[in-house]
DNA sequence: TGTGTTTTTTACAATCTGTTACACAACGCT
DNA sequence: AGCGTTGTGTAACAGATTGTAAAAAACACA
């Protein structure tokens, strides 16, 4: 298990000698570590890596600790350790649910980083054991609530907030037919009126996305006055 | 559910270190772990011993794992798992449809594999108690509630929300005789009075997508003063 | 503020459902 | 066989439901 690969850790400090001070740190104890100063570049990178941790500085040139964190929420569920210099700045780490998972003050003795980083490692952990699936893979079809994506035959396929929802609750329940009721609660958390159509329409551009002719559907059936159906399905 | 009996998976992996490292996890967390090297073998054992759950990897010699995958699927309906190497093989995957469940990308942690096998274990049970048998095979007829679709040897057929229940309560009698009376219950959820002929025209609707004549149907036979009747056996 | 995206509404098109009408087939009777 | 009676097959139609393009409103970001 420890072969496998090592802890992969993103750390973005624009102050050089306490960022060469931690990652030598954080090396020697044998986590892969990668630094960025710049917030967009730290941004880009943990999109792209998903590292198993971020440690990241409220201080930045160009976009703030703030920024970074609001713009890779959606899309990284890993966890984030904020660096402050200020106590002051904790009440807007709190405050403003940044969705940060801890934090450490500075001036910052390696040691406490280190026991924070592992803490956060693995309450990680145990929370990804417990998790529900992350990623539903049904007739063809991969629905990844990581990535908020989903990615058929042809590659991925960028769905926004809503259709993506949908697809997820419909996901999860492949194979059978769900109610139009059920989908409006779930979805827009308000009873189905009978009147409104939206739910409609986002099937139908979800079905335009996933490349699924309303007449013979591969994927997204209709089940006339009831609601819709994700094919799939199990035993 | 440690009294009863174990939780038996199958584990399809050539590389011995990787799955001496597995079958260790899984034994310890109380499973009962099968492993085989070999693609025909396991092919065998599976169909054989209907295990709870298939943990594939695609890279093995002589078999690869999308073969065995297409080779079990439809005489075995529990989950699988695939374990891949690249991501390329995404595409593969999802492309070919092969009815895999889920799958991990190496290099595998067994912590991960724990979670994902455990994640297809609970929604295969939930799957399993909602649902008899959700896919029917009768006289070169393949009726699949799951997707709500039929087949016949030239391929899927595209049905309406009414015609598919009608296909499917036929097909769960298939052989017998089954009432308009009955009919009407079960579809429209009220009593025959009699003088309706929806039914009918339903029928004749069905026999026409599934081409058959009504002069000598080969599916739906009419029971002239009764009903109707699919016919059963095999073909 | 302007620009580009997403959500919501609206209107109209396409499809499905349930009914009716008529044609034909099966049965019973002489 | 001839005839009427009853039951089934299906085309055609009107109303209901769903599909979707497009406009408007809300939102996000620079």
């Amino acid at each position: 298990m420890a072969s496998s690969k090592p802890i992969s850790i993103v750390l973005v400090e624009d102050d050089q000698g306490l960022a060469e001070l931690i990652v030598e740190r954080l090396e020697q104890e044998g986590f892969a570590v990668e630094h960025r100063v710049d917030g967009r570049e730290a941004c880009e990178l943990i999109l792209q890596t998903r590292p198993d941790l971020v440690v990241l500085d409220i201080m930045l040139p160009g976009m703030d600790g703030f920024e970074v964190c609001r713009r890779i929420r959606p899309a990284y569920a890993g966890p984030v350790l904020i660096l402050t210099a200020r106590n002051e700045d904790l009440d807007q780490i709190l405050g403003l649910e940044l969705g940060a998972d801890d934090f450490v003050v500075k001036p910052v003795k390696p040691r406490v980083l280190l026991a924070r980083i592992r803490a956060l490692l693995r309450r990680a952990q145990a929370a990804s054991e417990r998790a529900e699936a992350s990623r539903i893979a049904v007739g063809g079809l991969v629905v990844d609530v990581g990535r908020r994506e989903a990615s058929a035959a042809h590659g991925a396929i960028a769905l926004t907030t809503i259709e993506f929802d949908l697809l997820w609750y419909l996901a999860q329940r492949a194979g059978q037919t769900v109610s139009r009721q059920d989908l409006y609660q779930q979805i827009f958390h308000y009873d189905y009126d009978g009147i409104d159509r939206s739910i409609d329409v986002y099937i139908s551009r979800l079905r335009q996305k996933l490349g699924d002719d309303p007449a013979s559907p591969h994927y997204i059936k209709t089940v006339r006055g009831v609601g819709y159906l994700l094919a799939g399905g199990m035993a």
